[in-house]
DNA sequence: TTAATTGCAAACATTTTGCAGGTTC
DNA sequence: GAACCTGCAAAATGTTTGCAATTAA
């Protein structure tokens, strides 16, 4: 049912194309949410990309959504970022980089990695091997 | 209700005191609470710490032990740990540093502060102040 | 046409809250 | 006895799941 879509034709290629170079199918559904989430850097949960899908006028249901960000977190088209026991952020940015995060309002703000360098990284326990740094920097509103 | 304590007189005494530093009245459950998570370093999840108390008999209602670990962390006596968008862990050990984060277990390892130092902060945004820096290393068994 | 995907609602897990009853000082 | 604390159950989140219907390859 492509007529959902309220994306241009002319614009679901590049999207399309990105999904399945991740070895996505690009369905519908999951062109919508690539183009809400990816469309430039932010960091948004996924109640935040739904209420954004209804907002415009999209039919997505809750769990396509939360189940197509999932999918995209798995493939690297997104990160998932953990810093708040009530959700999972969503960021676009998948580049190597940080976040300050802002306990006072909830917001997330990329710090680039060439900005927090780790001059080395301690040894992991025998048997595992390290897979990713994430840096929190909580601040406050001064 | 004293009689419910699990935990001898005298043991009993150098908790009532930590809690008070804190300013946090030694209730009958709180203390029971702190012996549980704070007898050595770990990291304990609300529920683990409410299966720990069931397990040796002591009587605490979930309510109770969610609550206290919130106060507790709140007057610094124990640390939140967020690494898994499924639940907060508690971490006995407040003194700086921090954590590899095996993500196929679910298990947390401490990392001291000295063997991943940062060179320098970030500034942050206009308005806000540095409160913490967590950094987790993933970590997948090899 | 066969497998993959969606939507809906119900299920889940963790955590919070309202409030009555207890405890403490 | 005034303020604080606890327990219980219910509510509130955020997220996942089961399954029938739809869509895609």
């Amino acid at each position: 049912m492509s007529s959902a879509s309220n994306i241009a034709t002319d614009d679901r290629e590049p999207l399309t194309s990105l999904l399945q170079d991740h070895g996505i199918s690009a369905t519908t559904q999951r062109v919508e949410i690539a183009a809400i989430l990816l469309c430039r850097r932010q960091h948004l949960s996924a109640d935040q990309v739904l209420a954004k899908l209804i907002a415009q006028g999209t039919s997505v249901s809750k769990a396509t959504v939360y189940n197509t960000l999932g999918l995209f977190a798995e493939r690297n088209l997104v990160r998932e970022v953990i810093v708040d026991p009530a959700k999972v952020f969503y960021d676009s940015n998948v580049s190597a980089h940080h976040h300050f995060y802002n306990v006072d309002d909830g917001t997330l703000t990329d710090v680039d990695a060439d900005d927090l360098p780790i001059e080395q990284l301690p040894r992991p326990p025998a048997g595992t091997v390290a897979e990713a740094v994430d840096i929190v920097i909580r601040i406050r509103n001064g």
